[in-house]
DNA sequence: TGATCCATGTAAGGAGTTACATGATTAA
DNA sequence: TTAATCATGTAACTCCTTACATGGATCA
């Protein structure tokens, strides 16, 4: 349902083939909405008939050809409407917080590796976000002095991606704390 | 791919038929894990052939007869398995996040309502959370000096919710506050 | 010589959403 | 008398995941 919409960003931020969608599905904008090759390719196909993209056949020696995809002014259109709507709730999966609730019926104590693995995760995406706050937006860098819409709102995601992955390592602390007070006697 | 094992989770903590599974889904674990009636019926059928859980037809006067649900020995055991597998990266869908960066291919400021909207939501969720923290774990309610497992998991999960609303409250505030700093001649 | 990267797809199946359907009771 | 609550379901459809498939170039 907003698969293309994302895709839509993703093309207007910078063209490229779907292979090469597929990659940033893998970071960058993939950090907020994921989708697979698979997925992408169909919707490509969709979108194009739908006139929100062009494509250009681009040779390649070395690679195979490629189909690099941007965005049409009607594709331009359709992000407009579509940045007007409203978000309707979106459907949640804490897969470990469910996980957590369920530790009570079995052994507390079996979690805590699960919920360290997670929380090293957390630490490894959030030194990866602060790198790439560095290399990007680095102190000393806007040196233009000029304001741009594009690098501001998307410093202003990722300063939500910190801030987020900080929670998350907190909490996790908090949770481990409350599994390992439960079994004081190991 | 864990409906079913939200459910246990659910029916372990309290047996009960599927629409009241479905309130729950809409409220407590619901904030967790998201799932319609439709959805729950028809799990709660293929549980019920798998063996995993076990039904009680109930007779009400004033209100038509239901279906109460109880999780199984063997559904206990499925618990147990499910909590041993690692949790594979969850898919992400933050539509909010897509719509800020898409807004620097529009009008950044149009997204300063819908943003201002989502920052009640949290903020009613987040006053929702603290009511029930203050009914389900306020001070001077462990008088028995009894550990309860569930209640302190329970509890993490709650606080986990808690900090989430908190954190994305105050991103907001920083996303409100880049929003208005693109336009600042209005 | 085997693995990884680039590049694009098809097919099958499972999960999830939306719409439709019924019917009694109770509160405004 | 209208709407909401309780209670259970079917059907159609879309979305998403997993597996399979191909083939050249590059690197260890």
């Amino acid at each position: 349902m907003a698969l293309e919409h994302a895709i839509l960003v993703s093309l207007l931020e910078k063209p490229g083939s779907g292979y090469e969608l597929a990659r940033r599905f893998e970071r960058s904008i993939g950090y907020f909405w994921t989708a697979t090759h698979q997925q992408i390719y169909r919707v490509l196909k969709r979108m194009e008939a739908d006139g929100w993209i062009d494509v250009r056949e681009v040779e390649q020696k070395t690679r195979p050809d490629k189909k690099e995809y941007s965005v049409s002014a009607r594709g331009l259109d359709a992000l407009a409407v579509w940045l007007q709507e409203p978000i309707q709730p979106e459907s949640v999966r804490h897969e470990l917080a469910v996980k957590i609730r369920g530790a009570a019926f079995d052994d507390p104590a079996a979690l805590i590796d699960e919920v360290e693995r997670h929380q090293r995760m957390h630490r490894d995406r959030l030194a990866h976000y602060l790198a790439g706050e560095r290399r990007d937006f680095g102190a000393g860098d806007g040196g233009s002095g000029e304001l741009d819409a594009g690098r501001e709102l998307q410093h202003a995601v990722l300063r939500g991606g910190i801030a987020y992955e900080r929670m998350m390592i907190a909490w996790l602390d908090d949770v481990l704390a409350t599994l390992r007070r439960l079994r004081p006697g190991r």
